[in-house]
RNA sequence: GUGGGUAUAGUUCAGUUGGUUAGAACGCCAGAUUGUGGCUCUGGAGGUCGUCGGUUCAAAUCCGACUAUCCACCCCA
């Protein structure tokens, strides 16, 4: 490696041909167990105006959030933000083009990369890719339930198995905002009762992450804290109640943790995760939940929603490590090779008219000794080797081998094409 | 943002207490019947040892900085 090459920007990873098949899979995946519920694709732009984020985010985790973002300015003196997720934008949309008013009930999906200036780590990029799904104008609890229950869809679909859903109640707003203003009040005492700094600083701006805390004495004085159950309404109470009933009704495996907070406060009611071993510390292979306010935040009409959204990248490493391979593309039934220049034009030309009718065959693309070329074919895993040197061009014959049963025959090309077309297997080029 | 580990061939890695032309496996290319693959054997290409600087007669090896990467913390829309 010289020292004037060119490298990838840090957190920003090239995505190889056979690390590509991942993604191929669970996108076509996700297609068909998200398409087969009536959800349709959207694709927004991975550049937002800032303004779009900052209020998504909301104020109290303003400042943090905004040191992850890609953020600039353009030519035109406006400030925009590579999306760090794909919620805030989809909202946008559906808001800018009145979606809402034909109907307040979209069921949507999407895909992508998303952007955030992160300290790189296993399970953590610069650049890395969400599928995700979003209801929107359901208050009732089915469509938290049918979220979920499509995540753990999609992740059997894909090789899953034993999937178990976290899950916790973050109440109605008020609820929430009830129950912020008391943590605060009972961790005002901070580093006096026994809080780590860290605690202190989340007092100020998220006090419900003190649950997550790792700290020995803080998990010890965490057990004294009021419950956040305490302060939950009703209505909020009677949702996730529903929730659970229907989680219950088609076994979803799910477990109640009361630790689960979702770092930003535009969640109500629901949220949940679904994690995974094997990953290190970033294990959240999918996170979502209900975020009944933020339509309204972003300018548009009083809507519930509810998301989720998996992380692609983690999902493949949570792959490799229980050894689940996508089914690898078939191997071309054939090759055609040239053996000197002569021969290059007809061994093209069969190629070229085979591949047409819908064969997948393969070309070797200059002329090579018999020797190497059926070495390439054997590598590629073809049965067939169509042969052509200067000698069968002039004839208008091929070399038809075997490579199996290591029989080789001369044929006429055209011989040579049609069986090249009764090689392609039906089945997968006709739908 | 904080702390620690690592950086040698395309890939995965060896490399003794600093000491000649830096190795292996796999992969790649070629030869072993001048137009025939897989297995085997033989050979070849491919590294200024991440970059820059320092210590030393001598640095892949010791020291420093930088860059990248990994692990954990922080944070996690």
């Amino acid at each position: 490696m010289g020292k004037q090459t060119i490298q990838s920007i840090r957190g920003m990873e090239d995505v190889l041909p056979d690390e590509a098949v991942y993604f191929q899979f669970l996108e076509a995946a996700a297609r068909r167990v998200f398409g087969r519920a009536q959800y349709r694709e959207i694709r927004t732009p991975l550049l937002e105006p800032t303004e779009l984020f900052a209020r998504s985010a909301g104020d109290s985790s303003d400042i943090v959030v905004s040191k992850q973002m890609y953020t600039f300015v353009d030519p035109g003196e406006r400030s925009n933000t590579l999306r760090p997720e794909g919620t805030a934008g989809v909202i946008r949309a559906l808001i800018e083009h009145g979606v809402f008013k034909e109907s307040a009930q979209q069921k949507l999906y999407y895909t992508g990369p998303m952007f955030r200036y992160e300290k790189p780590q296993k399970g953590r990029l610069r650049q890395f890719n969400q599928i995700g799904i979003e209801v929107f104008g359901v208050a009732h609890a089915a469509a938290d339930a049918e979220i979920i229950v499509l995540c753990v869809e999609f992740l059997r679909e894909v090789g899953f198995r034993d999937v178990c859903v976290k899950l916790n109640n973050l109440g109605d707003r008020e609820d929430r905002q009830a129950y912020n203003n008391r943590l605060r009040e009972v961790l005002a005492g901070g580093a006096s009762d026994g809080w780590c700094p860290q605690c202190v600083e989340r007092a100020r701006l998220n006090p419900m992450r003190v649950f997550d805390c790792k700290e020995q004495r803080c998990r010890a004085l965490v057990a004294g804290l009021p419950a956040v159950g305490d302060f939950i309404g009703e209505p909020a109470r009677a949702h996730f109640a529903t929730l659970r009933s229907l989680l219950e009704a088609c076994e979803v495996p799910y477990e109640i943790a009361p630790d689960l907070v979702r770092g930003l406060d535009y969640y109500s009611r629901t949220v949940f995760e679904i994690v995974q071993g094997g990953l290190g510390a970033q294990n959240a292979v999918v996170g979502g939940g209900r975020y009944d306010y933020l339509v309204e935040e972003l300018g548009g009409p009083p809507t519930p929603g509810v998301g989720m959204s998996i992380g692609v990248e983690r999902l493949i490493l949570a792959m490799k490590a229980l050894d689940l391979r996508p089914p690898g593309e078939p191997p071309p039934a054939a090759m055609v090779l040239a053996l000197d220049d002569a021969a290059m034009p007809s061994a093209f030309r069969l190629a070229s008219a085979a591949r047409v009718s819908g064969a997948p065959v393969a070309l070797d693309l200059q002329p090579r000794s018999p020797k190497a070329g059926l070495k390439a074919a054997n590598r590629l895993g073809v049965r067939v080797a169509v042969i052509i040197g200067a000698d069968e061009a002039a004839r208008g014959v091929a070399q038809w081998k075997d490579l199996s049963e290591g029989t080789q025959t001369e044929v006429r090309v055209e011989e040579a094409l049609e069986r090249l077309k009764a090689l392609s297997d039906p089945s997968v080029t006709c739908r």
